[in-house]
DNA sequence: CTCCTTTTGTAAAGTAGCCGACAAAACTTA
DNA sequence: TAAGTTTTGTCGGCTACTTTACAAAAGGAG
């Protein structure tokens, strides 16, 4: 791949908006990049050197397996979210994989310690970066609050109204969302069975309020849901 | 207060040992110092300007409080821990507060805005502080996953261990809690119903697990646990 | 078009933990 | 030491959700 397209593909994400040409290019020089298309799965090898990883096109989830074997949704990230060690810290047993879920992605990578030696020789990129870092625990922080005060239809809607907001298209107070999530998906995401969130999702679709299938979901008054 | 105290109680700190003296002064300068006793609540009012608080002694829980009026525990903090706008970005909607739970605390505090000048100035402060800060994340998404796939018992049982393991004195297999830490506040923490913690507790109290009271809480082998 | 796999729909039985309610015990204050 | 307040103990009813189980529908592969 040419270093030219690379460095494109990195200066697209505003995390790097601060950075110098050179700045970039070294950093590309031991880019990675890859595409997968949908059900492929990409682990994070723990053998492997450490990685950052940039979400360039399509949605990926990222599933955390325990001891007992269970699978629990940790994310849903969408073109242009960073992945990996975030932590800038690797913690070898966590075990983790990402599952592509639409039909193609392209990803980009550079080494953990390359971008640390970036960090430290570019003080306002850390510093955005932190604040990156922070923002992304403040997300997780108020999932964590819904799950713990919310019933199982309140955390449904507002995942639904979230995921409308965040990558929904917009007519006046209608949106159509594509729909790349099985309900299966969906309950892992608001942490209830499939069962109930089939149940909750016919039952949101029986009032009216959403229309929903394999393709894509539309809302037709997002005020009313 | 002498400029030479405060000194040494941000020196303290492992996230400043790499500051010179005279950076640290920077900061200094406009720190402030504060005591509290048990029951204070500290707001972090948000017509203020944003700071980055230190807690040097004592400990302090976290509170933030919805639209309902429901308050979760989102924290507990003991000495050494930093806390206040970490990601570095204020956000005026989330009602937190802090509630001082153990007899004496001190805290001090800085402008977030110093040190972000300080951060951008000293790049290896820079990445340190943002390792801690993905370091708090990690932590945070461990216990979400906890919440999630574990029952009551299984989520007060890890609570315990973890505080005895970071707060603990130890004694071979026998660790010794000092507890600051009603059995409504162990409930919110691992978000069940004070009954249910109650009725844990006693459980475990009856198998001769721990031994539990309100100064202290006793395990005689943590491995039994 | 047919077979196979994945996803979705539905129902019944079981349960963990919530909620309300009240009493006992333990601290606090005067 | 008495009265008030906070914390802890205990009970039964309730319900939102899980689990198990099976069938229908939709997609995909050959």
């Amino acid at each position: 791949m040419y270093d030219e397209l690379k460095y494109w593909y990195l200066r697209d994400h505003k995390l790097f908006w601060t950075l110098s040409m050179s700045q970039i290019k070294q950093l590309c020089i031991i880019t990675g990049f890859k595409k997968a298309n949908k059900g492929d799965i990409i682990y994070f090898s723990s053998s492997d050197l450490p990685r950052i990883y940039l979400l360039k096109k399509g949605n990926i989830k990222i599933v955390s397996v325990d001891e007992e074997g269970n699978e629990t949704i940790k994310e849903i990230l969408q073109k242009g979210d960073l992945f990996g060690e975030l932590s800038l810290e690797n913690d070898g047993d966590v075990n983790e994989y990402a599952k592509v879920l639409t039909d193609e992605v392209s990803i980009c990578s550079f080494l953990l310690s390359d971008f640390e030696d970036l960090l430290v020789r570019n003080p306002s990129l850390a510093l955005s970066y932190t604040k990156f870092v922070g923002l992304k625990m403040k997300r997780f922080k108020n999932n964590y609050s819904n799950l713990v005060s919310k019933d199982a239809r309140t955390r449904l809607i507002s995942f639904i109204k979230d995921w409308a907001e965040r990558e929904g298209i917009q007519e006046g107070k209608k949106y159509t969302i594509s729909n790349y999530l099985t309900q299966t998906d969906i309950a892992q995401i608001i942490c209830t069975s499939r069962q109930t969130a089939t149940l909750l999702l016919n039952e949101l679709e029986e009032k009216n309020l959403i229309y929903y299938n394999r393709k894509e979901i539309i809302i037709e008054d997002i005020s009313k849901l």
